[in-house]
DNA sequence: TGTACATCAGTGAACGCGCGTTCACTGATGTAC
DNA sequence: TGTACATCAGTGAACGCGCGTTCACTGATGTAC
């Protein structure tokens, strides 16, 4: 058995990694298997000893944004549970919808970057796409502030405010009028979480 | 001057129409000029008589839907300015968060069909994107009810939550949840604008 | 420890295919007389 | 009113190109002896 395990499971990571950078910028639609294994420094055919296809890439795509090393306070699953609270939630509401996240086109959110592209893609896709906004929704729901509804129905709503936010953002050619929306989702947000810079 | 102008412009009207459709439902970069012609029930050559290019005829697709027929209540337009404040309002919110507007693959609001395809984008189908965004945050504004801060932030703010969260209910492959992402981005945009079935 | 071998990750030429675009043409139409 | 003409919207074959995928191969590596 010549090449460990683990050479291969560590050439696939970056192939996948590859493939979330170029997917992000570009679209799956507009990205090569060329260009992806180039990325990656390797070559073209040795894809499909990864891969069944183009499409089986797509939903590790999508999921390594749930395992990939984010800058603080994206780091959800590493943060000591003692400082959860409004405070961690109020940072991640502002990094999601800070002008780092805004510009950064490879790193960024795929719920960002992919929605409209997911929603015409297929099963697998979609369920890694569930998981990114579950964990989203997860932390939402679990350190929310005073504010009417259900928790769960708060932290939807709250979900659909910062990504739809940062969508619309996107996908305007006027940096002051996303700058407008990034802000307006930002303060509406953290009122309707109940995570005010007063309380 | 064989065929009239009128000719012209209605065998146009109709590429765009059938390129909006096929663009909703495949995004830009899996639709190709082929299949637009020929649902529009032309051929492939006579495309470059109307347009420079694909990339010209986009920002078009995009933009038809500000002048397209719409069912009520989304003719905005159309509205007997009478009839227009926060009754008005909740009907747009409810009719664009509702079921049939999900499952309108062809004839959606392109800010839900395409969004990350046009962050992608030139400059002018942005701009396309950004009057269809600009016709939706006016009517908000102007009729908002009690609420805090000022009614562009809130305007703003509630069109990132019925655009993000029908985006996310299409992105996810779980029915139920897509359902309850449009019923929560719902209750909380109108508690959020001041149009609680209360008031 | 050293060597011969088997494995299989990675290579790169080749494949068929569909794309956006071009172009020589055709033929339906409005206009001039 | 009828006819000859010029226009140009629409046709469809052809183009070069890049794509996803296949495949015969190569050569670096772990294992057996």
């Amino acid at each position: 058995m010549p090449y460990t395990e683990a050479h291969k499971r560590e050439t696939r990571r970056r192939i996948v990694q590859s493939a979330r950078r170029l997917f992000n910028r570009n679209g799956f639609a507009d990205v090569s298997i060329d260009e992806i294994m180039g990325a990656a420094g390797l070559t073209r055919g040795g894809f499909y000893k990864h891969f069944a296809g183009k499409d089986d890439l797509y939903k590790d795509a999508v999921l390594e944004f749930v395992c990939a090393e984010r800058p603080e306070p994206w780091q959800m699953r590493h943060v000591d549970p003692e400082a959860r609270g409004a405070a961690l939630s109020r940072m991640i509401v502002d990094a999601y919808l800070s002008c780092d996240h805004f510009d950064d086109r490879d790193g960024a959110c795929p719920m960002i970057a992919l929605p409209s592209d997911v929603s015409r893609g297929g099963e697998s896709v979609k369920g890694a796409f569930r998981q990114v906004l579950a964990m989203m929704v997860d932390v939402f729901a679990a350190n929310l502030g005073p504010g009417e509804g259900s928790p769960r129905e708060r932290a939807l709503a709250l979900a659909a405010m910062v990504v739809g936010g940062m969508v619309l953002a996107r996908a305007v050619d006027d940096k002051m009028l996303a700058d407008e929306l990034r802000a307006s989702a930002r303060t509406q947000a953290l009122a309707m979480a109940g995570w005010n810079e007063t309380a």
